[in-house]
DNA sequence: ATTGCCTGTCTTTTT
DNA sequence: GACAGGCAAT
């Protein structure tokens, strides 16, 4: 097949394009992964570069995937050589081959997740009698996160003096960085930071990966941070080729620490640059596509574009409009039905996205009793279930012992006789010494402990031990039955009983079946290799995507999809957009959120609003968003439609606390108080109520006051005005 | 040592 | 409403 067919002009000359760095502006549904596709087997046909010099980084591991099959059907077996793969799965790999150039390291490393880096912190904490002022381990390490994400090591930051948090912050981010080093684990960001150090540090190691990525591409640039950016630049500095593509409207993860200064400014960093621009939208009606358009162009801070499609204008967006979140699930799931039997549409057509994943379960209720099939993206992890994350803890412990907090896990896990008197003991030990829990474990003998503790310890060594000696003649997938054999996991699920325990032998089998696939599926198949894959899984790499079932998933997830059908839910004032962050930057991020929503649709969009919602175990009444009124009036029509549904009789059930009164978004008090209401506050004068939090006087409604801002005030402190 | 119950805490988005 | 951690009972 020809290269470049198929494309129109702009794109032909975005893939034609060889001979420097290059920047693609692609806006929505601009026909990316095509351009992207092409170019790559241009490159490759045309004898410019050869596929193992090509190095191509994605959004989720599900792309890298599918990009590699798409070039496959044009340069055949050679598409295997290629380098694809996110920023997170690139990193490991070179770490695998390089982290031996930096000092206690070894390339069994773990790689931590969010339970991992909490239990970690938890013992730094406890080892060290550390006073976290009301914070919690989850706020310091997600501002480590945010520092390590703009490249501030523990040395590099100095808080004010009055600034408690930051200085709490200040002190344990070294103990953190230390004690990951002495587990030889790494979480998230350290993946990507150790390649850049080992770059930075070693010029030959850098000038080896310069030759070897002779050419490279990156999707989604508009959502790198700055060590992913100075990764690209350091490989790609001295032969230039690069090609980065993106859509700065786009940029929604500047939280956790993206920067759209990189798309913005390519340009100026690569002043040879060329950039292109892909217009042209192949997806979506005229009507979706103007609505989006005016949405995001309440932004400031973006690219000039204008993005345009020769596409009839289709039919107008529907909003619903519903008293609570079950009716907004109902009248989602009727319209759902209607658009089956009137438009022959299909289960998969469809899509639901909502902002936070809390969302889902009133969804998921509603959608099981008028049997829509549905496939939920994210959410409760099967990689992170007890079941799984202990046999993957023992895995893990095999190939690196310095693992700790796996170690923990599984020490007394099946119970075993080895309590939590045991474990200070080692622990103490193991701290007084310096060595790690595992050295003290094979210390056991020196240590006063009980007779039965002793025995227990020995017991969980041999077992360990037997197991290693078994990895000798077996392959992964055999190795990995004998360990599950050998510890007598399935047996105390047996004894155990009960319908849980069922499930939890299932999902056994499940991980049994995951570690066979991946065995014929990869070459050099192995427990290291595995242990990465499972933890630098995305969410949408488990999506079913060729199930036939409406998709659930957040706005986040959908980035790079399309669906002919969407549900944009939830479409509330302090939901979507998302109160947290009351700033100018944070709006424009959820507005640009809002707009990738739009933008994933191709033939119609319903918006959908509920007053009333059970959010954090309260009901909460909150207007509607902001977004609404942003699209132009000509564009909507309202459509509430609830025939033919199991309706969602279940009430708001009333909280422990409560009476069973339910006030149908009004304070107890005066009826007149609703959200949207204005109010007066005997010290903060005239007030607007943004939502209200349970009822009666002791309700909190959350007001916007003209002098001094946003408070929360309880109902029986204003009056009505 | 283990189990189960209660309480307090936290829920934005994700690699 | 989910989960972790503490505490009391066995």
């Amino acid at each position: 097949m020809n290269t470049l067919s198929g494309l129109n002009p702009q794109q032909q000359k975005a893939v034609e394009y060889v001979g420097g760095p290059q920047l693609i502006f692609a806006g929505a549904g601009s026909g990316k992964t095509k351009v992207i596709t092409h170019k790559i087997a241009y490159l490759i046909q045309s004898g410019k570069v050869m596929p193992q010099n090509i190095l191509a980084v994605t959004f989720t591991n599900k792309a890298a995937q599918e990009l590699r099959e798409r070039v496959e059907g044009f340069v055949g077996r050679q598409s295997a050589l290629i380098r694809i793969g996110t920023f997170h799965s690139i990193c490991a790999r070179i770490l695998r081959r390089e982290i031996e150039y930096l000092e206690g390291y070894n390339r069994h490393f773990s790689i931590y997740d969010e339970t991992d880096q909490k239990q970690l912190m938890k013992k730094i904490i406890r080892d060290n009698d550390f006073d976290l002022e009301g914070f919690s381990p989850a706020n310091v390490l997600s501002r480590i996160s945010y520092l390590k994400n703009w490249l501030t090591g523990p040395e590099d930051f100095s808080p004010k003096p009055g600034d408690r948090f930051n200085l709490i912050v200040k002190k344990l981010y070294p103990l953190y960085q230390k004690a990951l080093k002495t587990s030889n684990a790494l979480d998230f960001d350290d993946l990507l930071l150790l390649p850049l150090r080992i770059f930075r540090k070693n010029d030959s190691i850098l000038e080896k990966y310069r030759l070897k990525y002779q050419y490279i591409l990156v999707d989604e640039y508009q959502d790198t941070n700055k060590p992913q950016f100075d990764l690209i630049d350091l490989l790609a500095k001295e032969h230039r080729q690069v090609c980065v593509v993106g859509d700065d409207d786009q940029s929604i993860y500047s939280w956790r620490g993206a920067n759209v200064e990189n798309i913005l400014k390519f340009d100026a960093h690569y002043p040879e640059c060329k950039v292109f621009k892909l217009e042209q939208n192949y997806r979506s009606t005229n009507n979706i596509l103007n609505a989006a358009s005016k949405v995001v162009a309440n932004n400031r801070n973006r690219a000039v574009k204008k993005l345009w499609s020769d596409k009839p204008k289709g039919e107008l967006l529907v909003k619903i409009e519903s008293d609570s979140d079950y009716d907004e699930a109902a009248a989602i799931a009727a319209n759902i039905q209607r658009e089956i039997i009137r438009n022959k549409r299909v289960f998969r057509d469809f899509a639901v996205l909502y902002r936070t994943n809390a969302q889902t379960r009133v969804l998921e209720e509603i959608f099981r009793r008028n049997n829509i099939p549905y496939n939920i993206v994210g959410g409760v992890k099967f990689y992170e279930r007890k079941e799984i994350k202990d046999i993957l803890a023992y895995f893990t412990v095999l190939a690196n012992p310095r693992d700790d907090v796996s170690l923990k896990r599984i020490l007394n896990f099946p119970p075993r006789g080895i309590g939590n008197v045991t474990q200070n003991e080692f622990e103490k030990y193991a701290k007084a010494k310096g060595i790690t829990l595992y050295e003290a474990l094979a210390h056991v003998d020196l240590l006063e402990i009980s007779n039965r503790a002793m025995k227990a310890v020995h017991g969980f060594l041999d077992a360990l031990n037997n197991i290693r000696s078994a990895r000798e003649s077996l392959g992964f997938e055999e190795w990995s039955r004998v360990i599950i054999d050998e510890l007598g996991l399935r047996r105390y699920y047996k004894e155990q009983g009960g319908e849980e325990a069922i499930q939890r032998l299932a999902n056994i089998d499940e991980l049994l079946n995951d570690i066979s696939e991946y065995c014929s599926t990869v070459d050099n198949a192995d427990l290291e290799g595995y242990l990465e894959k499972v933890s630098l899984i995305t969410n949408i790499d488990v999506w079913e995507d060729k199930k036939n079932a409406v998709s659930l998933m957040t706005l986040h997830s959908a980035k790079g999809l399309e669906f002919p059908v969407v549900f944009i839910c939830g479409l509330n004032q302090g939901l979507f957009p998302l109160e947290r962050n009351n700033n100018e930057k944070a709006l424009e991020e959820e507005r640009r959120l809002f707009y990738v929503g739009l933008t994933r649709a191709m033939d119609k969009v319903f918006l959908s609003t509920a007053q009333r919602r059970n959010r954090a175990g309260e009901v909460q009444y909150l207007p509607e968003s902001m977004f609404l009124n942003e699209i132009p009036r000509e564009l909507i029509e309202t459509g509430n439609l609830r025939e033919g549904i199991t309706s969602a009789t279940r009430q708001p059930r009333t909280s422990r606390r409560s009476s069973n009164k339910i006030y149908q978004g009004t304070t107890g008090k005066s009826k007149s108080i609703t959200a949207g209401a204005n109010v007066s506050h005997k010290i903060f004068g005239i007030g607007k109520v943004l939502s209200i939090t349970g009822y009666g006087d002791g309700a909190k409604l959350k007001i916007h006051f003209r002098s001094c801002g946003t408070k929360i005030i309880v109902a029986k402190f204003v009056s009505p005005v």
